[in-house]
DNA sequence: TGACGATCTTAACTTGGGTTAAGAATATAG
DNA sequence: CTATATTCTTAACCCAAGTTAAGATCGTCA
């Protein structure tokens, strides 16, 4: 399967983009490969591009000015959309670091182009209410997370519901992710070795 | 003012809805009171309708299966959306009680009218993503309150940002939408009495 | 293989929120 | 204006996470 043909396959998956619609966007898609450590947005850019990650894992994280530490918000990786949601719809300056964790691939899209599609079919029209719903999901998740749960059970919950990501990702991370300090992380893990 | 002028008047501010685009909304929209405990919308019941609020204070929360505490998710207020977005959007049953806090007044629409203006008028369109986008600020600020502030810093900035709500609520509920118990939230201001 | 850097765990101590129950302050109704 | 219910605060004790620093483990590469 090339590329193009994985793209295709999981905009149908995600909105019901046929051939036809993903012709339309066929050139418009660009490829990028990314090292460990660079950054797919930074603080105070503009998002001015939405990515698909063919491979890889990526992490935005704020930086919390008071302590100077890295606070990790959301991770993403392969089949998912990665975009600084806010600032690439409003294009306005990202408060945000978006970086990759691996070498990575991805395929993006210009928004002039997004935009673009929008008016010329309504698959990608809904494709871009599918990427709001998607972004809002993500954020009410991650607050429902804190609110409702414990770092136990929020612990728990993303070796369940993301291995993927708990297998490629330095239990620091986990811990920031978590909203924790590393040292407690180890306490939870020591917890639970006996349940 | 009438209520409708009033209503015409906050979607022109909020999506440039103008008064043809309005016209084409007005026998849509009705009007309901609530009294101070009534429900918007229940745990489990699909979220058929969209409101604005012209008077009075919603909350929207969460029973913790394990603990049977109530935790407030969202206050709306006058002047504002009240809707339960997720549930709305996706028209599946809902995960939260939306409720009335006070006697209250709102305008209304039903979703399949309000599909339907989506389709006639693109000042429509607009509206209905500026709802999604409202929606997903909604969540992103509750999620990073969470994640970047503590309890002391989230209750200094609700004092800021949203006296209305602060004005209007017991103390207990604002502890609960902090994320924390009654108790704390008093210790807290006590701490504060010297600041 | 051995040494270095990165990651993870542990220990000791501090701090702040949870819990429970009692009592004070404030509203509300009769 | 009192009685009553609601709301808010306080106290005492517990526990989990924060903090700091040390040391253990793991990976990697010369």
């Amino acid at each position: 399967m090339t590329e193009t043909q994985i793209l295709n396959y999981a905009l149908n998956q995600f909105a019901g983009i046929d051939a036809d619609a993903f012709e339309l966007s066929a050139p418009y898609w660009q490829r990028k490969t990314y090292k460990k450590g660079e950054f797919y947005n930074e603080y105070k850019n503009v998002c001015k591009y939405l990515g698909f990650i063919l491979d890889g894992v990526f992490r935005t994280y704020y930086i919390d000015e008071e302590s100077a530490e890295e606070k990790n918000v959301f991770f993403y990786s392969k089949n998912q959309v990665v975009v600084a949601y806010k600032s690439f719809v409003t294009q306005t300056p990202c408060s945000y670091y978006t970086e990759s964790m691996t070498e990575s691939t991805i395929l993006y899209i210009h928004i002039n182009h997004l935009t673009e599609l929008y008016g010329r079919s309504h698959h990608w029209e809904r494709f871009g209410r599918l990427v709001a719903e998607t972004a809002f999901n993500l954020a009410m998740n991650r607050a429902e997370e804190f609110m409702f749960r414990s770092p136990e059970q929020r612990y728990l919950e993303l070796i369940q519901n993301h291995p993927d990501i708990f297998n490629n990702v330095p239990l620091y991370h986990i811990a920031s992710y978590l909203g924790i300090q590393a040292p407690s992380l180890s306490r939870i893990r020591k917890r639970m070795v006996g349940k």
